[in-house]
DNA sequence: CTGAAAGCGCTTACAG
DNA sequence: CTGAAAGCGCTTACAG
């Protein structure tokens, strides 16, 4: 069919095996492609009439819309990305993505837009969904956990897709739009109100230093002590380099008498060693997380933590988003932070 | 600009803020569009000399293909939809999903085809995602824990887009692809296993009975007892309702000596129903579980269970569901399963 | 309120 | 090997 040159009569049917259009629709309602587009598009400035034998008309020949063919012409696709550039095994872990997930699947749902869950734990990865992504597949991007150097933030940005970040992005904090909880107060708070409850020898577990949440909330350990001799171990935000970061740290320090870990769930595993090392929580060692994730309240003894709002985080990216798809420059939100004080500090 | 209705020149400088055009390579390069679209296609046919040129002019325009117009002539989106119809809780929990999508992903990106995942838990995400799915977004998409009962599968298959379900879709076994383990065998060697090292009282914690994999693996335990009384509890493959109906069976039946559980994460959370109520396994309880995942590796004892190989079973999905798009009909594979003996049976 | 027409940015036979 | 042209399925001023 259609393979000569010479133009045929415009065909109304619906052949087998193809997908009805606005044509067929127009036709079988007897109106034009121009009305069919009105009705689809909110029924301004149509009859009730024409209204309703389009909308019977679809019903009758199943019609979806094209939407290649539709965002096309709107240049828009009405989806966005939730980019989560880290290992795939964090995004299980880790209970923050799932709640951070969960809010702005929920925000966006409200306008309608569909949210693309794409993972790029590889360079591989990066580039075909580099590729994708400035494509016009999707209107923007959610950024997840993007530790610096990421170059899919650059590229991005250099196409003039709209972006936000979840935390600073490190080296592009004037480029892109953000939004990050107070990490640097909220650990101040912390370790301020460890200091306060008598612990004199208080350690940290940092999250990994290439995120502004690594950085952040190891300065406001380092602004809490004001001085006094600090006592640092890394971990990366694993439940296992909890439970490692603390080890080494019992091994340097045998006296310390309290910890703040930077995650929630590194303070689990840190709990885990400390129990194994035959320490009280916090009778001996008080520990103090970050998130007031779900483990918080699972912990035996429960975890006094930090709280940062990720439905509040993620329902803020989304507003940015789509400001920014609208046309207003990129900016920065800061949502404060909150001791939340449990059982085991 | 081009808001008049008197035709313009061709305009050939590239506008700020418009993103290039094949037609602003083809004034770049001095050759036609056709041609640059055929470098974009593969350079066949086309001369070294022009194939040059075009490469030269896409970098200096900073070209990137418009996937909506490509789509559109195509009929290709270059990428599917991994969906996910299940409260999110246990994406985040069960690692089988991990491995699957991970094996998913690679398999597509053999043939450059991007994999967005999608989440539906609520009935509302279904309609929207329905409607993106059925628009031409995707070309095909890989149905993931699929209850009985899920709307999403009539619909995709209704509008002809081609879908492979994991696992044996419930009342669609004969119109879906689908790529199974053999649960059933694999349920029926584990439970003849427990009898012929002298177990005589063996339970069973099952999957949700929903899933066929929930439903089969009962049928091979059933199957192995051979009409031996039986003694049931059920579970939807989460930690939690492992241990719960653990917790149940002790009480109903004191005197169990071994319990096969139809996932690992069930298992581990029976394991540790089974220690607080002070039995040892395997010794007072032998416990088989079904998945071969990482967890079961990591329990305490090392849990023996059923291997079904999720690397293969992603690699197959993609391979059908790829042949399908390709205009093949609907085929089912079944992957055999493979006791797995360590310590807690 | 409605139709005719231009245009979104590509691909792909076709003719040369 | 290459260009001209048709066509993919929509939306949106414009004129009436």
């Amino acid at each position: 069919m259609h393979n000569g040159h010479v133009p045929e009569p415009r065909e109304t049917r619906r052949r087998p095996g193809r997908r009805p259009t606005i044509n067929d629709v127009a036709a079988a309602a007897g109106v034009s492609r121009g009305t069919v587009s009105r009705v689809l598009n909110g029924g301004h400035d149509v009859s009730d009439a024409a209204q309703e034998a389009v909308e019977r008309a679809m019903r009758k020949t199943g019609y979806v819309v094209n939407q290649h063919a539709r965002s096309l012409v709107t240049q828009r696709s009405q989806s966005v990305a939730f980019i989560l550039s880290e290992p795939q095994e964090r995004l299980f872990e880790d209970p923050n993505f799932n709640v951070l997930l969960h809010s702005c699947t929920q925000a966006l749902a409200k306008q309608d837009i569909t949210l693309l869950l794409t993972l790029a734990s590889s360079l591989e990865d990066r580039k075909r969904l580099g590729r994708y992504l400035t494509g016009g597949h999707v209107d923007g991007a959610l950024l997840v956990s993007t530790h610096s150097g990421n170059p899919l933030i650059p590229e991005l940005l250099a196409r003039g897709l709209p972006v936000v970040a979840c935390g600073k992005p490190l080296g592009y904090e004037r480029q892109a739009a953000y939004v990050a909880a107070d990490d640097r107060d909220g650990a101040r708070q912390m370790v301020s109100y460890l200091l306060s409850s008598g612990r004199r020898r208080i350690a940290t577990i940092t999250g990994p230093l290439d995120t502004s949440g690594g950085v952040e909330r190891l300065a406001g350990y380092r602004e809490a002590l004001g001085g006094q001799p600090e006592l640092v171990a890394h971990g990366d935000y694993t439940r296992a380099s909890g439970e490692a970061a603390m080890l080494q740290l019992l091994e340097r320090a045998p006296d310390l008498d309290a910890i703040f870990v930077a995650s929630d769930l590194m303070a689990a595993g840190a709990m885990t060693a400390l129990h194994r090392a035959g320490r009280r929580v916090p009778v001996d060692v008080a520990v103090g997380g970050f998130d007031d994730s779900q483990i918080a309240t699972t912990t035996q003894p429960l975890l006094t933590t930090v709280r940062q709002s990720y439905p509040r985080i993620g329902a803020e990216m989304v507003r940015l988003l789509l400001s920014q798809i609208d046309g207003e420059s990129p900016a920065a939100v800061i949502i404060p932070t909150e001791l939340v004080i449990r059982e085991s500090a």
